[in-house]
DNA sequence: ATATTAACTTTGCATTACAAAGTACTTTTA
DNA sequence: TAAAAGTACTTTGTAATGCAAAGTTAATAT
């Protein structure tokens, strides 16, 4: 039973949803985002911000066209660090006891 | 992407590890819970209470030999609220995007 | 000039998490 | 038989987390 493999950074919904969203997609914005999650525009930027805080992903500030987007893509890593929880989690529930 | 399958109660890696646990021995007692998830009695104690409240699991206390004796064991809509957080996660990491 | 859009940041509050200390009751040990 | 130890908490105190709502900044469109 190794619970301490579990990452704490994914232990939350949201950021476990962030995660996953970047890890099919290459990069995505925070619209996107913010509609794929269905959550405030603040309390996604608060949890982008702490991924990023752990370099889990990166933050991509452009202009398209005449707007401003900022979009999110997972690094190597976010997505070491994501699969890895992935796999904790997969290990304990398959063998939850012993 | 629905997040809102998850259980909220199953966020939490300690609720998480007492579930598996009581998912594959029937009765577990206090000591052994709190020997494999390697909490302190006061933090395990108030985790068992919040799932009991919930009614995702049943105390059970006696008398061993002469030692006073708190077992746990999931009842059935501990069970069914667990398998459904399992399969929702499992649904979740298996089709992130759509 | 005003409104709108995009992406935040700040504020404020409620909830959660946890260790450590305290409690109650019993049993074992000196 | 008095003290120590075990069992299973409850209480306390504090820090961290989570979140909505409001405020902010800077550009663009009307």
């Amino acid at each position: 039973m190794n619970l301490e493999k579990l990452n704490k950074a994914f232990e939350n919904r949201i950021r476990l949803g962030i995660m996953s969203v970047l890890l099919v997609n290459d990069s995505v914005d925070f619209s996107f985002m913010k509609e794929k999650l269905k959550v405030t525009d603040g309390n996604l930027a608060s949890h982008v911000s702490a991924l990023e805080k752990l370099g889990y992903l990166a933050v991509i500030k452009q202009f398209i066209g005449k707007k401003p987007n900022t979009s999110y893509s997972v690094t190597k890593l976010g997505e070491k660090a994501f699969k890895d929880h992935l796999n904790a989690l997969e290990e304990f529930l398959r063998n939850t006891n012993e």
